[in-house]
Order: structure tokens, then C-alpha cells, then sequence
RNA sequence: GCCGAUGUAGCUCAAUGGUAGAGCACAGCUUUCGUAAAGCUGAGGUUGAGGGUUCGACUCCCUCCAUCGGCUCCA
């Protein structure tokens, strides 16, 4: 007799080997038909599967997570058997859930083209009509290599798999897929789905393995799920950097040079304002500031391991016959720097920082607007120190990381911890120390972290601060690196309370990372809504008709004279278009006016993204706006 | 770098082998207007570059460049 423990905490009697199916029921005939799965002890497992003795078990449905997750690696596979009866050719390699979806490797040496989606999706329609049963079969290992037999990518995958006891699913006649499970009990389960994309995939994530298709799908729950999903993807695209790069007049890119931004006056204006606030914010934590030449010997790159680690990403020159490396990193002329003159124990730590334009030759196609270029700045820093003072240093770094991103009004970023990489320098030991220490400040200030193995700097391990892209993806801002190998190989020393001479511990780190990337997460980040203190035009003179125009002009060159940034359109508009372009400019604040403000000396003052009017004097108004700067605002205020 | 797609006016997009077109933006004129786009006229193009097929190519083929979506790599 099995005894189930509901998450109730209720007991449920039932016949050794009744099915997590045959319980649902039990409990009620909408839950039975909402179950696409249980789990049993922890364990997610089929409806279909027995429950035996004394077991806790929970029912998924389709609203749950996991349930959801499990519908998609479900269609993942009615997927593959649509492609599998269109291509009989090709061959499954991994079919996976990711965020929003599920993609399915195929080998084919055919490739499949945008055009083909329908034609799978129609497959997959008559498929998931069909309703056929996904049921699982399972073989000892050695049944299931022979039944693999003439499949390398499946041998592979049970060579990869743990246990000794290998599933396969198949949905009716016709098609079996190795698999661990569970999957929903059948085809017609798999949700309101559409194809979405191909792309190429190495397999094993391993750029000298073979290149497979990788198809995406999604599916959802309902269709107004699977509508409101491909809406929202809509709508993220309008808040692409790059759409709002061109519309707003921020940069632009040209085919004379890929992958180098160029900054028009608008974005300019963003990134001054961003520099001012950096500069400021790291006086106040300590910090000098310098600058080094973009070009330097060759010889400098060897001795740093550059030459060694990163010459496939650098740019080389040659002048009278002597070579010269265009830097990928500032370090080194900072390290010049530092040996211009001896250094005291007493300077440290010294904070010295620069916002350096580094150049590194990224592969075409991976190239993406303003977040992965060939040119940037780096708000760059190195801080010299003693080892022991490695710790506050870097909780100093994680401090000043965390009010530089919330002025910004970024909240939403994660942390991840990079330890030794195949292609580094330095000893292990000295790893594990360097590894440890950024640890510690982690744990110091109680910050969640993820270990990302092997992914450190080829001098150091490193902490790195990411942030997510309109569209989901993750983009790396700011990094702490410490470093125990650069001092050594440029022969740094400092002279300590002792009077003798030893290597001070160097520790780079960035914390908007790349000047560029930071202004294009930035813009998505505010859908090109700028707080007032980084819009280009913080407010636009509206007048209503010619007659105020000299009014306007007035009220436009007084706002200009405080320092604001003011524009005027003095067109032949209707007064509603003046308005309607202005929203698309994206100006902070639009001020009409017309013979009624001109009599009175007062603004008529509409906030982007509204539609209320508010009179306003105008010394009323330019104070608040100052205030509005001065505290950074987020949101436009009124 | 790899796989696939795309490239037409400043921008967004039409034109399926037979004279390259629209909306917005731009210029001129009309209009002088009270809160999300007034009207007329005009200008604007070696269709990404180069080669090929053809009587004829934006359209078909090849090479290159750039961009987009992924993979790999990275700030």
C-alpha cells in the first residue's frame, strides 16, 4: 500500500503502483486534467509513472514553473519530430528549454530557411492534433547504446547521461528521442507554440566541432500568452539602443569603420554628463586620475604577456621601422607611470584612475551596436596596495560600484566571481590567494555570487558586475581584477615601513566598464526617456502660433542663460504637431506658449509621457527643474 | 571567425526580368492655429561594392563588404 503526503500535508491511501495520473484524479477532476507531470519525493516524474510505498507527491500543472518548462521540452520534441518527418535525413542532437522557449540541435547538411517555419509549424499542428502519447521506455545502459547504435550524437549523449537506467520518449509510431524526461502525457499538451528563429550552434559549444542548426521555438500556455510574448518582443525592439541611436540623433555606425562608434552631439551630451558625475563621485572616494597613450612600443606587450595572451585582439602598426601595438588594455602605461618615481608605503593604497580608449580587434559578427565595438573607453582604474589591505580595497570597489549604478537607477544586476583561466600567468598559488581575497569582500558584504570557472583574466581572477539588455541578454559592465603578475613582471616595488623594497598587489577594475556599452544599456534602460540631468534636451519651447514666437525666443534664451537645455520650434506647425514631434524627440519637458503666458510671464509646462498641463512662473519653474537636475531624478517630477 | 538572413531616397518600407515608388524628414509657398502630426509644390537614387548571365537585372548567379539573429569569444 502506498501512503502519498500531499503538500497539504493530507494522506492519500492507494495501491502500490497506482500512477501520479490515477492520484490526480483522486483529488479532482480539474487538477487531473491540468497535471502535465508530479513530483514524487523532489523528483519530477511522468503521470504516467507508479507511486510505490510512502512518498511525498505534488502535482505540476501547466500554470507551475516546472510545468510550463516541461510543456516546452515537450514541444521541443514535437518540434524535432516535425523536422524529423519533413528532413528524414536529420539527425537530433539536444533539445533543450532556455528562457521563453526551447531550441532543438539538428544535424542536416540541408539548411533550414525562415521560409520553412510554417511548414514545420503546420507539422507540428497536425502532431499536437493527433494527441498520440508520450510514453517513456526505459533500457539498461548497454540495451540503449545498441538501440543508438547507428546514432554517434545519441552514444554521446548516453555516454554524458548518469545512472544506468536510459529513457527514451516516443509519441505514438514513428518517432523516439533519447531522453531524460518528464514530458507531458501528450502531443496535443504542448501549448500555443510558433518556430522562431535558426541559427548555427557548434556542437558541444566547441568552435572546432561541427557547426549544427539550432532551431528556437516557444510555446505558451495560451494563445494570448504566446500573443502577449511576441508583442512584448515588439515593443523591446523599440527600445533597442540602436532604433533609438538613430531616431534620438545619439551615434551612428559606418561600413568605413565596423565596430568604431561615432558620437553625435545628442550622445555626447549623455556621455559628458556621465563622465562629470563619475569624476566627481570618484574624487570623493580617493581617486587621481591620468591619462596614457592609445599607442605604445611592441616591446611593452611583451613584457606585460600581452603579446603572449591577446595578440590575436590587438591591432599592430609600424612607424620608421620600429613596431608599435594600439593598446587593448591600459594597465601597462599605467604600470609606466607608477615606475616614473619611487613610492612609499605611506602613499598606499594609491587609487588612480583613467578613462582610457582601448582598441581590440573583435571577430566580425560579434559585433552589436553600442555594447560589443572595436574602440571604447574604459572608466579604468588600478589601485596599488599592500596585500593587506586587498580586502577594503575591494569592498571600497564594490561601495563605489553600487552608488555609480543606483544613481543611474540600476538595480537589476547580478555578480559573478571568474577564477583561473587554461591561458594565464602567475602561479597557482598565487590564484588561489587572489581567488580567495575578492571572495572574502563578497562574503564581507553579504553579495550573492555565481563561480564562473576558468573565466577569469589571463593575469588575475576577477568579480563582474552584469546587467541585461532590452532583449534579455546579459552584458558585462563593471569588473574588479586583481593581479599579482603585471607588478612582478614590471619589476614595481614600493618601499615599506621596514625599508626594504617589495611588490605592491595592483587590483584594475572598471565599473561602467565600457563608456559605450554603459550608454547603450543605459538607453535601453530608459527606453531613450533620459532622467532630466542626462536628456540632450531637458525642455523645448512650444509657441502656439507665429505670434509668440517673440515670447518664446525670450523664454528660450533665459532658460539657455541658466544652463538649461533648451530647444525651440519655431516651425509653421500646428501647435498639436509642435506637441507630437516632441514626445517622438523624447524632450524632457515641453513649455508652451502663447499670448495668454506672454501676458502673464508664465510656461505652460507638459511632462514627456503626459498629458497634463501645469502654469508655472517661469523663475517657478526653472528652480524646480534645477532641483529635479541637481537630485538626479529618475522620473520626471511635477 | 562559423551558420543563416538582410542590404532600394536622411529614416521606415513598396516595386517577382521590361521607364525605381510611397509615408515621414528636407526646401519653397499657403495657413497663424491652444496640447500626440494642416494643405500645395519641389528636390532627393550608378538599388551596399565588383563581376557574370540576358536584347534588357533592384529582381537570376558568383565574389567581397556591412548589418541583423544565433554560436564561439568578450567590456
Amino acid at each position: 500500500m502506498a501512503k502519498i503526503e500531499l503538500p497539504d500535508g493530507s494522506i492519500l491511501e492507494a495501491a502500490d503502483g497506482t500512477t501520479v495520473q490515477d492520484i490526480a484524479e483522486r483529488i479532482g477532476a480539474g487538477l487531473a486534467k491540468a497535471a502535465v507531470a508530479g513530483r514524487v519525493n523532489g523528483r519530477l516524474v511522468d503521470l504516467s509513472s507508479a507511486v510505490n510505498g510512502r512518498v511525498k507527491l505534488s502535482i505540476i500543472t501547466d500554470k507551475d514553473e516546472e510545468g510550463l518548462e516541461i510543456m516546452r521540452h515537450s514541444c521541443a520534441h514535437v518540434m524535432a519530430e516535425a523536422i524529423c518527418s519533413i528532413w528524414p535525413d536529420a539527425k537530433l542532437v539536444y533539445g533543450p528549454t532556455v528562457r521563453d522557449g526551447f531550441y532543438y540541435d539538428i544535424d542536416l547538411d540541408e539548411a533550414i530557411r525562415p521560409e520553412d517555419f510554417e511548414r514545420i509549424e503546420q507539422k507540428m499542428s497536425e502532431i499536437a492534433g493527433a494527441d498520440k502519447p508520450m510514453e517513456r521506455i526505459e533500457l539498461s545502459r548497454t540495451k540503449a547504446l545498441e538501440r543508438v547504435a547507428d546514432d554517434s550524437y545519441k552514444i554521446d549523449n548516453i555516454n554524458r547521461a548518469d545512472g544506468d537506467v536510459i529513457s527514451f520518449y516516443s509519441h505514438g509510431a514513428g518517432f523516439e528521442d533519447l531522453c531524460r524526461g518528464p514530458h507531458v502525457p501528450s502531443t496535443g499538451r504542448v501549448g500555443n507554440f510558433k518556430v522562431m528563429s535558426v541559427a548555427g550552434a557548434y556542437w558541444h559549444g566547441d568552435a572546432s566541432e561541427k557547426m549544427l542548426q539550432r532551431v528556437y521555438g516557444t510555446t505558451w500556455r495560451t494563445k494570448k500568452e504566446l500573443d502577449d510574448y511576441l508583442a512584448m518582443l515588439e515593443e523591446a525592439k523599440k527600445r533597442d539602443h540602436r532604433v533609438l541611436g538613430k531616431q534620438l540623433d545619439l551615434f551612428s555606425f559606418h561600413e568605413e569603420g565596423p565596430g568604431f562608434a561615432f558620437l553625435h552631439a545628442n550622445g555626447m551630451i549623455i556621455w559628458n554628463e556621465i563622465i562629470d558625475f563619475w569624476r566627481s563621485v570618484h574624487e570623493k572616494y580617493g581617486y587621481v586620475e591620468i591619462k596614457t597613450p592609445v599607442i605604445l612600443n611592441e616591446e611593452l606587450w611583451h613584457k606585460s604577456g600581452h603579446w603572449e595572451n591577446y595578440k590575436e585582439n590587438m591591432y599592430f602598426t609600424n612607424v620608421d621601422g620600429v613596431n608599435y601595438a594600439v593598446k587593448p588594455m591600459n594597465c601597462p602605461g599605467g604600470l609606466l607611470v607608477y615606475k616614473s618615481r619611487k613610492h612609499s608605503y605611506r602613499e598606499f593604497p594609491m587609487r588612480v584612475a583613467e578613462l582610457g580608449l582601448v582598441h581590440r580587434n573583435e571577430a566580425s559578427g560579434q559585433m552589436h551596436g553600442l555594447v560589443r565595438v572595436r574602440q571604447f573607453t574604459q572608466d579604468d582604474a588600478h589601485i596599488f596596495c599592500t596585500p593587506k589591505q586587498i580586502e577594503s580595497e575591494v569592498v571600497g570597489v564594490i561601495e563605489l560600484t553600487m552608488e555609480l549604478y543606483k544613481a543611474f537607477g540600476f538595480v537589476d544586476y547580478h555578480i559573478e566571481l571568474s577564477t583561473k583561466p587554461d591561458k594565464h600567468i602567475g602561479s597557482d598559488e598565487i590564484w588561489e590567494i587572489s581567488t580567495d581575497a575578492l571572495a572574502k569582500a563578497l562574503e564581507h558584504k553579504g553579495i550573492e555570487y555565481k563561480i564562473n570557472a576558468g573565466d577569469g583574466a589571463f593575469y588575475g581572477p576577477k568579480i563582474d558586475f552584469h546587467i541585461e539588455d532590452c532583449l534579455k541578454r546579459s552584458w558585462q559592465l563593471g569588473t574588479i581584477q586583481l593581479d599579482f603578475s603585471m607588478p612582478e613582471r614590471f619589476e614595481l616595488v614600493y618601499t615599506d615601513k621596514d625599508n626594504t623594497e617589495k611588490v605592491p598587489v595592483m587590483i584594475h577594475r572598471a565599473i561602467l566598464g565600457s563608456l559605450e556599452r554603459f550608454m547603450g544599456i543605459l538607453i535601453e534602460h530608459y527606453g531613450g526617456n533620459m532622467p532630466l540631468w542626462l536628456a540632450p534636451e531637458q525642455m523645448r519651447v512650444l509657441p502656439i502660433s507665429e505670434k509668440s514666437n517673440d515670447y518664446a525666443r525670450k523664454l528660450h534664451g533665459r532658460l539657455k542663460d541658466v544652463g538649461l537645455r533648451c530647444g525651440l520650434d519655431a516651425s509653421d506647425e500646428k501647435i498639436g504637431a509642435k506637441v507630437a514631434r516632441a514626445h517622438s524627440d523624447k524632450a524632457g519637458y515641453m513649455l508652451i506658449v502663447g499670448p495668454k503666458e506672454a501676458d502673464s510671464e508664465t510656461v505652460g509646462v507638459r511632462r514627456r509621457a503626459s498629458r497634463d498641463t501645469k502654469s508655472y512662473k517661469i523663475d517657478e519653474f526653472i528652480s524646480k527643474v534645477k532641483c529635479e537636475i541637481a537630485d538626479k531624478n529618475v522620473d520626471l517630477s511635477l
